[in-house]
DNA sequence: CGCCGCGTTGAGATATTTCAAAAACTGTGG
DNA sequence: CCACAGTTTTTGAAATATCTCAACGCGGCG
């Protein structure tokens, strides 16, 4: 369901993932509101609706507010191959600009809201908000270095605990509970993600259990030992974006 | 060793891989021109010669005019990962700009001739050149989306079958001869690449020859049976991004 | 010629997946 | 509040894929 940003309250201003998005340094005071005025609406989302489809004309790019979101492919053997989860701050579909439709599709893992970026028109503010620019451009890099060291850890348990890490860092990064990991994923999610068996993943996070280094409960997990759990998953480094700009 | 682009005849104007690279559309010739001005020198590197290291200040991007490169990092063991080769028409270092330091190190894997682009005076352009930022976006977004699927498979075939396919389109899109790879990329390369072991990676390589997939002589991959190299990589389409602006 | 880097091959060790079945939890309706 | 169906998690054992180790072959180059 749409919604308008501004009856709602909502705005790049008191935004507190702003500093992470689109709002974040360089972008300047002016270029803020000139983004705003761009944004006039948010997705409003239960847990499980689509935000868009694979192949379906892209008109927006989608930045989370509230909630958590993955991205997917459906393969030709009806197999699902989820590429990403995406947090509050994070921008959806970075990866679909040269086409003019989705190269993915995206639900939403619990109710979620969404500020609506048109596309077109977005690109269009950008040469006027060189700030902004900037900041887009950096989000999209910081996309690229982040996505690609778990993919290249081969052993299951390091490729685990690194996921596991990354996590936490971008979860506290964003002011949740520290050394608490709590996300909608179902460890079927989390194995498909990381490209293995579930049971696998299962038996790992037990193992990691039993040597004291997590503790499971629920949907949640709270890192108990994060240093063990640093060194398991090097060589990893987490590189943050924040003050990095 | 670093020449002047003038002096040698090089320029976007002339240059066959433009079009997949920032003067590709829809930069404007206008646009071709100032981007051009920015570009006074080309580095010129011996194989196995490096472009820059990781940590190292950065002040290009570099994309590559001739020859074959890759980045990596080199982790707390010493073990080396390598993140991507790079054909003519490719830009490296895309995944740096948040910090003013390269994230990876990268090197030459044949002779190389690269166009230099200082990044500082680039982002500064770019509000002058909505087309070219345009063009710049896509290339940014097109290697996320192209970098994502050879990862996510896990069987070793498949993996290695999707890996020569996209070479080879990538190849072909370069108009080097139809349905060969000739990469000056060792299989030790190709396996640390794809984060398997090479033993693996040759096996599967003559597994492919016995079943006249593909031919191997010296450095080069014959192509013998595209279709089949194909429905071996599925799950995995090649999307292109020429045409597609 | 002989060395060196790269490719080839085999066999055993190990990691991971698959299959199967049980247990725990979630939400729903009575 | 309980029973029930559906989903997710847990666990074990066997099957398989992949890696490791070790040895050998080949071809280019000084």
């Amino acid at each position: 369901m749409q919604k308008d940003r501004a009856n709602l309250g909502i705005s790049c201003n008191t935004c507190q993932y702003a500093h992470l998005c689109l709002a974040g340094s360089p972008t300047s005071e002016k270029e803020k509101d000139l983004l705003n005025d761009l944004l006039s609406k948010v997705l409003i989302l239960n847990k499980g609706d689509h935000i868009y489809r694979e192949n379906e004309k892209m008109s927006y790019l989608y930045a989370v507010k509230q909630g958590f979101c993955k991205d997917y492919c459906i393969d030709e053997n009806g197999n699902e191959h989820i590429y990403n989860f995406y947090l509050p701050g994070d921008i959806l579909s970075l990866d679909s600009l040269p086409y003019h439709k989705y190269t993915s599709s995206a639900i939403a893992l619990s109710d979620a809201k969404l500020c609506m970026i048109p596309v077109d028109k977005f690109l269009d503010l950008l040469p006027t908000a060189p700030n902004l620019m900037k900041r887009f451009l950096h989000i999209m890099s910081y996309k690229m270095q982040n996505d690609r060291h778990v993919h290249k850890i081969t052993n299951t348990k390091k490729r685990v605990a690194a996921f596991l890490i990354n996590l936490l860092f971008r979860l506290e990064e964003r002011k949740f509970p520290p050394n608490r990991i709590t996300l909608p994923v179902s460890q079927f999610d989390m194995s498909n993600l990381l490209g293995m068996a579930y049971e696998t993943v299962n038996r790992i996070l037990h193992q990691f259990q039993s040597k004291e280094i997590i503790k499971i409960s629920h949907k949640e997990i709270f890192v108990l030992d994060r240093k063990q759990l640093e060194d398991l998953a090097s060589p990893y480094h987490v590189h943050g974006q924040v003050e990095l700009v």
